[in-house]
DNA sequence: CTCTGTGCAAACACTTTGCAGCTAA
DNA sequence: TTAGCTGCAAAGTGTTTGCACAGAG
């Protein structure tokens, strides 16, 4: 049964999913059953999941799929913009034993962070809704992106 | 030869080391040289190295040891707020559907991954330090903590 | 003296790559 | 038809764990 509730959100799903063949057809690649499935299951959720999770899920609706495809459908949707990796999770472990307040920007490319110091983010305050359910520790302001040296290569 | 303009670093170096011994002691915990090393390789740097690049440069010094006590040690000093996890790098990478401006909360215990929308967040200007140097494609205000159900538990 | 830390080796978890056959455009 | 995609298997990278011995407190 179709709540008249779910009518804007499926229509605004619909739109996201043209936009998405889109961006495959104008990237000059192809719009697979498998990748179209991996790309719904990410946009279904706001759990942020693993490629092992978005395996799960797409394996109900496609139980011949394997993880690779789920990994290499991942990589791509990050690639064109139609999704990506949460603050830089993945890669080695990196350490940090700055524990004065300060920011970080970290270049996609060389993977290099850089500590940038600027008064007013020291000072974020945490929004009422999350004070409340969460008991924060360590709050920064994270940039991403491409470091000049990189940008001027090639 | 030592440059008189660092003597003030020097003692700074003295004073987080000193920090160090205390923090380990009030831990229950052993202050070997092994650990004084690694702490020491993290706080020489801006670099943000990963374990292997801690245990390149701790080798130097020390050339027995191994990597396993790099990330041990490395582990222990997160655990005692000595230094910390940048960004919650490491674990399986984590993705993303939602490429409207919004921010994350993670959960270290549950590593759940939580967002959540606070207008003032979205337009955190980038300063003119970064915005020259780097081309920014991603900003985010990253939170980091417990959240209620993991904290009550025990 | 005791209890934690270390080094070694093996196990583990996750991601990437090479290749042959398949499929969207 | 043909470039690009998938599935499988293997290799690669990074982290964790079990155990016996060594060393800090």
């Amino acid at each position: 049964m179709l709540k008249s509730a779910d009518r804007p959100r499926i229509h605004q799903l619909k739109k996201k999913i043209d936009d998405f063949r889109k961006k495959c057809r104008s990237a000059g690649l192809k719009v697979t059953e498998q990748r179209l499935a991996v790309y719904k299951a990410l946009i279904e959720t706001a759990e942020h999941p693993s490629a092992d999770a978005v395996f799960k899920k797409v394996k109900q609706i496609f139980p011949g799929i394997s993880l690779d495809t789920i990994n290499r459908a991942l990589r791509t949707l990050n690639k064109i913009n139609a999704a990506f990796v949460v603050e830089g999770s993945g890669d080695a472990k990196r350490f940090d034993g700055n524990l004065q307040p300060h920011q970080h920007f970290k270049c996609v490319k060389c993977k290099r962070i850089v500590d940038f110091y600027h008064r007013p983010f020291d000072n974020v305050k945490v929004p009422v809704s999350i004070a409340g359910k969460f008991e924060v520790r360590r709050k920064t302001v994270y940039l991403e992106g491409t470091c000049n040296s990189c940008r001027h290569k090639h």
